[in-house]
DNA sequence: TGTACATCAGTGAACGCGCGTTCACTGATGTAC
DNA sequence: TGTACATCAGTGAACGCGCGTTCACTGATGTAC
């Protein structure tokens, strides 16, 4: 059965959406092709008529998924608050694709690295224009030195075992970055 | 052929230590249970002899891994400059596990979680004996926020495909921590 | 505007490779006498 | 101390499941007239 262009297009996207939030609750090698097509409400063969392999879908996903989400214009110390929230370490598949598939991306193809790498280079200058800081030059540092603090802390809490470890890293970092 | 109780204790630990750094290199799915058993020079077969399945393998690597490598009494500022220097960002095998390894282990099993947890805390409480800081408290903050953006930045700065943006996470995030 | 046909997105069965795991066998170690 | 035998770590072939990928087929869409 064909189907209209405009479906054609929704389709994919729903793809995109759903592999997005499955590589981010489990990682991109424990989600299957079948998992994401499933999960997009269709079969596994329709897959290669949208993308040429998983590692395809690997960078589309990447890509669609890192530049989203990041607000226009925010404040530093009230967006680390939110980032450093519980809520935002229990919502893995929905949360910052940052926090949740960096570490794997270091050992994806060349093409992954690639859209992380740009979602983080603009998610930097976003960060730096909001930072605290005389010159330019300090806004960009405390952009780099506290998203490094987010990043690092919320892949500890999220890792860590021990509700208790895990509330307080994120409590800590909170406090330890704000007075900065 | 039988072998002497020595070998196969000197065998089992080239296991664990072939199997560190390949799944720090690499990742623990994309290494195989015959790649570890290569890289320390016995067969496959032999596997099921040392470990009940790679998920044990991983648990006890992790075990093995974890607690080694930390300096008992260490200056943080200075670790964070041997931390956060080009030459541990390129030695991902051999490097700091927590930043090769935490972003996975979220999605490994929960022995896998514990053993990183319990190595996470014996490091929180290293760092925290030398961190900055007038109260017990407040080096504690000073541990927890800087350990926190160390392991955020060397993450980040191996996933970047940009040699320029990787060397200036470090350094900006080597910067932002000490004047603290 | 209506009809006839070509296109092509999606379906689901099938393929084949890779990897975790098993097992019969080997032969050096370590023990019993 | 020397000999005979049982043990058991390691070997490598084989198994079987899961997953990425392919493909013949279907039937609704969209186009040509």
């Amino acid at each position: 059965m064909k189907i209209s262009r405009e479906q054609v297009a929704e389709n994919r996207r729903r793809i995109l959406e759903a592999a997005g939030r499955l590589f981010r609750a489990k990682g991109f090698e424990a989600v299957t092709v079948a998992d994401v097509m499933k999960a997009a409400s269709l079969t596994h063969g329709a897959f290669y008529g949208h993308f040429n392999s998983k590692d395809d879908l690997i960078v589309q996903t990447l890509a669609h998924i890192v530049s989203a989400g990041i607000p226009e214009d925010l404040d530093l110390t009230r967006y680390a608050t939110t980032y450093l929230s519980e809520s935002h370490r229990d919502d893995i598949a929905g949360g910052c694709p940052t926090a949740g598939l960096a570490g794997q991306t270091i050992h994806q193809s060349p093409e992954a690295r690639a859209a992380m790498t740009a979602g983080l280079r603009e998610h930097i200058e976003r960060l730096s224009r909001s930072a605290p800081g005389a010159t330019a030059e300090n806004k960009r540092r405390a952009a780099i030195g506290s998203w490094a603090a987010m990043v690092g802390a919320v892949i500890l809490a999220r890792m860590s075992d021990d509700p208790n470890l895990s509330d307080e890293l994120l409590a800590q970092t909170r406090e330890w970055i704000s007075p900065k």
